[in-house]
DNA sequence: GTCAGTGCAAAGGTTTTGCAATTTA
DNA sequence: TAAATTGCAAAACCTTTGCACTGAC
C-alpha cells in the first residue's frame, strides 16, 4: 500500500466517523508513513515540526491513536517506558523483533513456521489468537557487538 | 528451587555485592516468591504491608530491581503501562504467555519446537539470542469469551 | 454556524531520586 | 562506626485531559 493509499484510507475513516481533517493530522500521517520503524511520539513530534514547529504534543498523541484505531499504525512497548508506533503490514501479516542487547538494533522478520505452531499452541490451550508479540533478545553481530 | 534456596541466592548475592541485607528486603522477597505470576507493584507493596505495614513503596521498587539484577526476578510489561514481575525460573526454561483479550486471564506455556526455531531464525540475521518474550493475545474458551 | 480539532498547561499515573534518619555489618 | 537502606516527599517521566480558541465541513 502507497503511502498515498494510506492517507486515502485515513480520509474515508474520517469522513466515515464523522470526523473532521486537518492539516496537523496530515502532516503527522505523512511523516509516520514516511518515518523509519519504531518511531518515538517524541521523534515524531520533532519530524513533524521540522514540516510545522507549532504543531502540539498532544495532537500527535492523539492523531498516533486515530491511526492505531484506523488499523495504519500499531503501538509496541518495548523495555523503555516510552510507546513506539510502527506502520502496519498492508496484508495483515505480522513481523517480530530482533533486538540487539548492546547497541539496541532492530531487526524485523517473519518465520511462517513460528507463526503456525503459535496457532497450534494456543489451539491446545483453547485459545483463539488474535495477535501475538514476540521479541528475541541477543547480540547482534557487528564487531563490537559480538567480541 | 525452593523458596528457601531462593532466598539463600538473594543473601548470597547480598554478601557478594558488599551490600547490606535488611528486613524489609527478606519481607518483600519472601511475598514475593510466594506470589501468583505476574503481580504489580502495587499489588506486592498490598500484600508486603499485611506483613509490616511500614514498607515504603520506594523501597519494594528497589528490592525488585535488586531481586532482577540477581535473576530470581524478571520484569514483563504487558499493555497496561505498569510492569510487573514474575519469579525465575529456576533451570533457566523460558515461558510464554497466552493472553485473554476478554477476560484477562493469562496462561504460561512453553514450546520445545518454537524455541529451536527462535534460535534458528536469529542465527540467520546473525544474532545470538539470550532471551526472548512471546505473547500470544486471543480469546480463551471460557463460555463468556468464546462465544 | 456547528461541532470537532488544536494548543496549552495542568493533571494523572508510574517510577525514580535526594536526603535526613535508621539500621546493618 | 562507617556505609548501606529506608521512608518520605518531591521530582521525573510519559501520557491524558479540560478548556478556550480555531478551523473544517
Amino acid at each position: 500500500m502507497s503511502e498515498n493509499q494510506k492517507l486515502q484510507t485515513l480520509r474515508t475513516f474520517i469522513a466515515k466517523e464523522g470526523l473532521k481533517n486537518s492539516r496537523q493530522r496530515e502532516i503527522i500521517a505523512q511523516v509516520f508513513f514516511d518515518s523509519t520503524e519504531h518511531i518515538k511520539i517524541e521523534e515524531l513530534l520533532q519530524k513533524v515540526r521540522e514540516v510545522d514547529s507549532k504543531v502540539s504534543q498532544a495532537t500527535v498523541y492523539r492523531t498516533m491513536k486515530l491511526l492505531a484505531d484506523c488499523n495504519l499504525a500499531e503501538s509496541r512497548q518495548f523495555q523503555d517506558g516510552q510507546t513506539r508506533y510502527e506502520v502496519s503490514d498492508e496484508d495483515g501479516q505480522h513481523h517480530d523483533h530482533l533486538i540487539c542487547t548492546k547497541c539496541g538494533k532492530i531487526v524485523e522478520f517473519v518465520d511462517e513456521r513460528i507463526e503456525v505452531l503459535q496457532e497450534e499452541v494456543a489451539a491446545s490451550y483453547g485459545f483463539k489468537v488474535s495477535d501475538h508479540k514476540m521479541e528475541l533478545y541477543g547480540v547482534c553481530d557487528s564487531p563490537e557487538c559480538s567480541k
